[in-house]
DNA sequence: CTCCAGGTCGTTG
DNA sequence: CAACGACATGGA
């Protein structure tokens, strides 16, 4: 990977496996939008970016990205980690398809895929909202959430964007307030994530240095969090890389692929996560690719 | 108008 | 412990 400044703008060149679409599109994050093909602003760790991807069509060639307005001291500082560049996405994907290798196909069509390092409050409280709700629904409340409570950035334009809230702002918000947010009978849900996280009794940093079931057990004491939403924290907010969430997609594309057959959440789990070990959590990603790719949402 | 959405909770068999 | 309806809200 090659990269630098140009003018107030960073630009990465010959990045492997980085697609800015697929990687934001896979369901792992909510807080962005896009602007182009290939051309999205998002905000993370009380930063703004706006970035492209460029030229390059071809899947199998390494990519390039425009970063706007942005300090190399902020990409070493936020955006670096946040996209996962230090992880070798290659020998991971040697890896799923050696315990499957029908993946094949479907990681070389979606071999961008990366899972995102992302805040950990940001992440419980997102998919807290998540359950029994679309994509596009979660994407407006997490939107109108930061509107209201977060932080607000001017950007050069004039334009002005927030960022997600901090648990002592949300802490300070009553549960009429959120359900103004349209989180409905999620409200009570968030306001006792909100309350453990801000006394401490729930840490992401203590959280990570837990065993996956210790921290698991400790996220679903959470009332509102379940086996889902747990495993969704665990993977995207504090990158438990062996939790394998199963949602509804999951479940039909696990039944298409293995079971043939109606087959509950919990032995899907269990089933992937000895099948795909640490890296069950990679392999969901582009197994979720898939589904979308076959039409399999229902 | 009905049905259902990246689920989870509380209540019944 | 497996099954089932309720839960807010909005879009198909």
């Amino acid at each position: 990977m090659h990269i630098y400044c140009r003018d107030n703008d960073l630009i990465l060149e010959a990045v492997n496996d980085f697609d800015i679409e697929d990687t934001l599109e896979c369901g792992q994050c909510f807080h962005f939008t896009k602007l182009a093909p290939k051309e999205y602003e998002l905000l993370a760790y009380g930063k703004y970016l706006h970035i492209r991807q460029c030229g390059d069509k071809e899947l199998s060639k390494p990519g390039s990205f425009i970063l706007y307005n942005t300090s190399m001291e902020d990409y070493n500082l936020v955006w670096k980690r946040y996209f996962d560049m230090d992880t070798d996405y290659g020998a991971i994907k040697e890896n799923i398809i050696n315990a499957d290798g029908r993946l094949k196909d479907v990681i070389e069509n979606h071999r961008g895929i990366r899972i995102l390092n992302q805040d950990f409050f940001e992440t419980l409280i997102s998919f807290i909202i998540s359950q029994n709700k679309q994509i596009p629904h979660i994407k407006q409340i997490v939107h109108m959430l930061s509107e209201k409570y977060g932080e607000e950035i001017v950007l050069g334009s004039g334009r002005k964007v927030y960022t997600f809230p901090t648990v002592e702002r949300l802490y300070q918000v009553s549960d009429e307030e959120l359900r103004e947010c349209k989180v409905g009978f999620r409200a009570p849900y968030i306001r006792q994530a909100v309350d453990k996280v801000y006394h401490g009794e729930i840490k992401g940093e203590t959280l990570k240095v837990l065993s996956f079931q210790g921290a698991k057990q400790s996220l679903m004491s959470i009332k509102g969090v379940g086996e889902k939403v747990a495993n969704c924290v665990l993977l995207f907010g504090l990158r438990f890389t062996e939790a394998f969430p199963v949602d509804v997609w999951m479940k039909r594309i696990m039944e298409e692929l293995y079971f043939h057959q109606d087959t509950k959440k919990d032995a899907i789990e269990k089933f992937a996560c000895e099948l795909y070990g640490t890296n069950a959590g990679y392999a969901q990603q582009y197994l979720f690719a898939y589904g979308r790719e076959m039409g399999l949402g229902k």
